[in-house]
Formats: structure tokens, sequence, C-alpha cells
DNA sequence: TCTTGTAATGTTATAATATATCATTCATAT
DNA sequence: ATATGAATGATATATTATAACATTACAAGA
């Protein structure tokens, strides 16, 4: 590794200025091509987001966004996570009222994610909509399925080796 | 159908009366087997979620809990229901920030659900954990899950019919 | 029976999360 | 340049959830 800095995520290291870079222009990239404003602030947000590879809530990543000068009202974060979130350059995490940057930008996927309640890191996964078939029920039933919410909550390897 | 009360759960009709009483049965079962106290307001609050097969709120319940004279503050309805949740007698939906009854009451289960965003019906459908293998993620970084939350968004048969 | 420990409930206050609303600014396309 | 819609600023408030401490109920042992 080469890296300037570098940052576990779930368990590995890696070149996290690289891996936050290559986000960034991706999201870049995208708004350009549909148009979509990437403002200095939705900028800001996802990289906040980005050089956390966990979970953060709301409110912390308003406190962020107050010392970096933009904004520092309620709205002002919801607003640019939502945005974040309908297009893919993040994703909110229910069982903790949270959001992480997107692990996974160029692949159009159903998110799904494995959450440590020890460190409390949060690793994306790659899930196909299939899984989520329910047993048939979706489909034994008709219910269309529109949008998925896969969470795992457990312990991940290095925090069980800990133990 | 003989019932005197029937109600629609996700698309079907059920007897509605034999269903709650069922379930209550159970709970007290359950509770008598584990020495867990299943007392009235535990028993109400579960009555309350029986009583209406979708997601109600914390603050919807303690409404009616107050009309009912057992309790009237927040943390009345909150204990009741992490009683319940934590007994797998009822379940928190994350998106919704709600709960409902556990309509599986006699099968071990990762409860998996359906949220009709029209009509707001939670149906709960059977899921194995296995269904939540994250690609094989899971395994392969040694992560090791202990629960899962899976909810799928969409639309209903029947208001998918509607339209 | 007493008393003592534990679980449940009552009560007050407040924390944490999220949105409605209206004013203002900014970008863009004609 | 100017009209239009999108984004941001700002204020207020709604919604969801918990901390902390007091009181009551209840079962088990002295």
């Amino acid at each position: 590794m080469t890296s300037k800095t570098s940052k576990s995520v779930g368990f590995e290291q890696h070149d996290h200025d690289v891996c936050l870079e290559k986000a960034i222009k991706a999201a870049e990239a995208y708004c350009d091509r549909f148009k979509l404003q990437f403002t200095p602030l939705r900028r800001k947000v996802l990289e906040i987001l980005l050089e956390e590879h966990r979970a953060l809530g709301a409110y912390a990543i308003l406190d962020l966004l107050r010392e970096s000068g933009l904004g520092s009202q309620p709205p002002v974060a919801y607003r640019a996570l939502s945005f974040l979130v309908e297009h893919g350059f993040a994703h909110k995490i229910e069982r903790l009222n949270a959001f992480v940057a997107c692990a996974l930008p160029d692949i159009l996927h159903s998110p799904a994610f494995m959450i440590c309640r020890k460190c409390e890191t949060v690793v994306e996964a790659q899930s196909s909509s299939s899984s989520f078939d329910l047993s048939g029920t979706a489909s034994a039933t008709g219910f269309k399925i529109e949008q998925t919410t896969l969470e795992a909550k457990g312990v991940c390897h290095s925090c069980a080796e800990m133990a």
C-alpha cells in the first residue's frame, strides 16, 4: 500500500484518499449526465459521509457542516441527504436513523448492510432483489416490491476476535 | 366463514376474533412457560396491535392506552412495546418507526415485511435467515449475523388493481 | 407475618430525529 | 434582462424516544 491515509473498512485496509476521490468523481459524472446539481453543499455532505465508513446521524453531519461554514439548520442537512439518498450516492440505515455513503456507486443495487454492534462499522453488501423474494410470499400475493431494506445486526470478525 | 368480525389482512379475509384470541393465548402460554409477567398493560398493548393489522406508532398506541385508562406517558408505551418486541410478540417496522403484532407467533423466525405504501397494510412473511446471506459477503468476511431487518416497500395487489 | 429484593409502573423532563412553511438566492434558458 | 424553477436560508414545530427518579406490586425467604 502506498496511501497517505488508510482506514479500515470492514476488516480491510484501503487507500482512503483514492476511495473518496473516486466516489466524488463518480457522483460528479452521474450528476453531469443527468443534469443534476452537485452543489457545494451536497458535495460536502457526501465528502463527510465518505470520510467515515460508518453511519452518521443527520445532526452529526450538521455539526460537521457547521464547522465548514455550510449551513447550520436541520433542513439543510436533511435536504442534502435526501438528494444523496434519492440518487443512490448514500443510503439510510433505518435501524440507526443514520446515513452512509454508498460503497458500490457504479452498480445498480438494492443495498444491504451488516452493522457491527460493537465497533459500529457499517459494511455494505451487494444484494440481488431476488434474495428478497420472501419465500415466495410476495409473488404469491401479488405484492409489487419497489424498494427493500435489508439490515443485519451482529458482530464483525475483528470485534469477535477481540472477545 | 362464520366470524363475527372479519378484517382484511393483506388480501384475505379472516376471522379476526379467533385470530386475536389465539395470539393472546399463545403469548399467555409463552409467558407462563418462561416466567414472564404478562401484565394487563402488556396484554392491552398487544391487543391494540392485534386489533389493527397494520403498524401503529408508539404515540398512537399511547392514545389508545389512555382511552382505556392504562397509562398515559410515553415510557409506559415504549416499555410495553419493548417487552413485546423482545419476546417476539410484536415487531418494530424500522421504516415506519411503528409496531405490529407478530403474525407468526408459533414459529421461530426472523421477521420480514411487505409494506403497502398506499393502504399502509403491513404483511409479515416468513423469511429464512439464509435468505439474508448477502451474496456470501457475511460468511466471506466472518460477520456473525445476530438479527436481521427485512422490509419491502411496494404496492399490494388490491391497491395495484384500483389504479 | 414481616421484610426485603426485584420487576413493573408512574411521572417529569428532555433528548434526538424530522418536517412544514415561507423568504431569499441562484442557475438556466429563453 | 428577465422569468422560471431549483436550491438554500431561517424559523418554528412535529414526531419519536429515553433518562432519571419515585412509587407500587409482588414473590421468596427469614
